[in-house]
DNA sequence: AAATCGGGGGT
DNA sequence: ACCCCAGATTT
């Protein structure tokens, strides 16, 4: 059966009036203070929807208060030098945000004067907007019904609703967009989105969830049968691999030290770090020969100062961190060069890197 | 449909 | 350890 053909099923005897009263009541009444919820400026709410993707709120305040701070209309952020767009991400993590961001930014300024478009087409075409944020930024800067599906909504309505598809498939997402074009409040759009995803980060967590205080709990079939611990249901991802590294610290005769900038894509994309060798594909005793290949330089390998774990979503890289003396040579690599320490700072480095910093000294 | 893309907080 | 988080894009 179809996804949409499903709908009318699920939703057979649910009480959407009295759904949408007790969330939208609740929510006017408990929800949290934030930043973003100062008013329904398109461009705060977007900013604060890029921000939120896979990341927790407590994590993004400070970071939205920054970003807006340094970039407060959307001319700002165009007309921003990206190294400080991605200065003010450093630490926020899926760093293509940020570029996307500003890419669609600087589209928003040149094609629509500055106006962040109100209707799904034209937001789908700008980067980093998908179906989550373009209905969030619809319903709660515009006020329009359309459905905001992140996980916490897919938690909450798959208890509530007792749905036992698996969140992790594709297909399960679209199921309950369908559902919430029947669910959501015509009156307060923004509200409902906004309180369906409330309840999930403070009632309807996904361990032990606060059932006994939660608005709907009249409403939710789970809770009914005592099945909420179960639900939703969802398939696990497998454990991340090993990668390790050696990073370098690598200092010249005027105390500059030699940092490399990423890939403009991929992992980390335009990122700073300290020069990394593969150690994969790399034997030890080989670091000096592959270095002065790589960057025309020769070296030789000091004392090890430190070792980093650092986990990522898919992988996990183990750095060993390690000194080195410059013999002889003239660096010949485009994305690399010799920094003054007190200028370190003002490049973005990923936070694995960042924790190399205090071996400057 | 599955893999890629960060980092931190909760349990 | 493992899971999850106001997901989007690429393969």
């Amino acid at each position: 059966m179809k996804k949409e053909e499903r709908v009318p099923y699920i939703l057979e005897n649910f009480n959407r009036q009295a759904f949408q009263n007790q969330l939208i009541e609740w929510f006017m009444k408990e929800q949290r203070i934030l930043p973003w919820r100062e008013n329904q400026d398109p461009y705060r709410v977007w900013v604060s929807e890029i921000m939120l993707q896979q990341t927790r709120v407590d994590t993004v305040i400070p970071y939205f208060n920054n970003f807006l701070e340094k970039f407060p209309t959307p001319e700002a952020l165009a007309e921003a030098d990206e190294q400080a767009v991605l200065k003010a991400w450093e630490g926020l993590g899926y760093y293509s945000r940020a570029r996307n961001l500003q890419n669609a930014v600087r589209e928003v300024v040149e094609k629509y004067e500055g106006q962040i478009p109100d209707n799904k087409a034209k937001l789908s075409e700008l980067k980093g907007v998908g179906p989550y944020t373009k209905g969030a930024i619809l319903s709660i800067a515009y006020d329009q019904p359309e459905p905001a599906v992140d996980g916490n909504v897919m938690r909450v309505l798959s208890r509530i609703l007792l749905v036992e598809d698996d969140i992790a498939k594709a297909s399960t997402k679209k199921l309950f967009e369908f559902l919430i074009h029947d669910l959501i409040s015509y009156e307060d759009p923004s509200s409902f989105n906004q309180g369906l995803m409330e309840l999930g980060a403070i009632i309807c967590t996904p361990k032990s969830p606060s059932c006994l205080l939660c608005p709907v709990q009249s409403e939710c079939r789970a809770f009914q049968e005592g099945r909420e611990s179960e639900l939703p249901i969802k398939t696990s991802k497998k454990k991340q691999k090993n990668q390790p590294y050696m990073a370098l610290l690598i200092e010249n005769d005027q105390g500059e030290v030699l940092i490399e900038q990423r890939p403009s894509n991929g992992l980390l994309a335009s990122l700073w770090q300290y020069p990394m060798v593969p150690m994969s594909d790399i034997q030890k005793k080989d670091i000096p020969s592959w270095f002065y290949s790589e960057f025309g330089l020769e070296i030789e390998l000091g004392n090890t100062v430190d070792q980093i774990r650092h986990v990522f979503s898919h992988l996990i890289w183990n750095m060993e961190v390690k000194k080195a003396q410059i013999q002889t040579g003239h660096l010949e690599k485009s994305n690399t060069k010799f920094v003054a320490k007190e200028d370190i700072l003002s490049y973005p480095f990923p936070v694995s890197h960042q924790k190399v910093h205090k071996h400057l000294k």
